[in-house]
DNA sequence: AACATATATTTGTCATGTCAAATATTAACA
DNA sequence: TGTTAATATTTGACATGACAAATATATGTT
């Protein structure tokens, strides 16, 4: 059997499942007639739980960067879901918000994306997801 | 504990793992002085090994859209890293067939990959391995 | 042969990712 | 206090991803 970076290795097949995870979710999404990209429905869901936030805490707490959550706050501002609050003490920063509209787009989204991800990772033993878990967060750890 | 798409869910941990994987790539690569992004690589790899291939054939194989495959290969063959060649009796399709200067591109920059790879996957045992690629291959079965 | 259908590939539009550079504002220090 | 350094955020240029529609050519059927 001939070694590749592709062929079988963590990393290979990490790249292939993402791909179709977020592939099935865009479509099980657009089906149900919404309209929002997962990135921007993690973005909800981090601000819902955690509360409003600036640029920099929302990237560091999505792990990406800032020019990219930049843009996608725009998109989700445009629409109402979200809006960007002045910050007293610092006028270069500002909150980012999640408002009613937003929370409700989210509540309605949210059980389409689960009930994928039931789909997807069924067959799943409690151990193997254990110890997946264990090492995906190795590789993150390792890489940040 | 508050459940959520994203807090220690496999695939929100994917999410995040192989981002940085593939920014710990470009990164790799780029500072060795290389100009070619971890996609395009796969790409003469899979020529490399298997051949020339058509299209679609190629799209499958690293399971892409043709869409994109198209513009990958458009990059490719600008730097002359792979040619199109034309196949008698169809004139719809062609074969992609990588160059001697794509071959060499290849092997000089696969050893920065590789490194790469085996420092964010240092301290995970052979047994973790297995189970995780069973697991990861279960989830793509479950999604095509 | 003529027309409909299937296959192979590309193109357009938009969302996201990367990096580097630009802005704006605040903090620090000599 | 004035200049420099640090922060917070955005913007520009490019690569990739998704989907749908457009092209071109082959195939199948009547």
């Amino acid at each position: 059997m001939k070694k590749s970076i592709r062929d079988k290795s963590i990393g290979a097949q990490m790249a292939i499942a993402l791909q179709l995870m977020k592939r099935k979710n865009h479509q099980a999404i657009a089906k149900s007639g919404h309209k929002i990209t997962m990135e921007q429905l993690v973005v909800l869901e981090i601000l819902k739980t955690n509360g409003d936030m600036n640029m920099t805490e929302l990237s560091k707490t999505v792990w990406k960067q800032n020019a990219n959550i930049t843009r996608i706050v725009d998109k989700l501002e445009k629409r109402q879901l979200v809006v960007r609050k002045a910050v007293e003490g610092d006028r270069r920063a500002y909150l980012v918000s999640i408002t009613d509209e937003g929370k409700l787009l989210f509540k309605n989204v949210i059980p389409i994306v689960i009930k994928v991800y039931k789909g997807f990772t069924s067959g799943i033993s409690k151990e193997e997801e254990v110890i997946t878990l264990r090492v995906l967060n190795k590789i993150i750890s390792h890489l940040s």
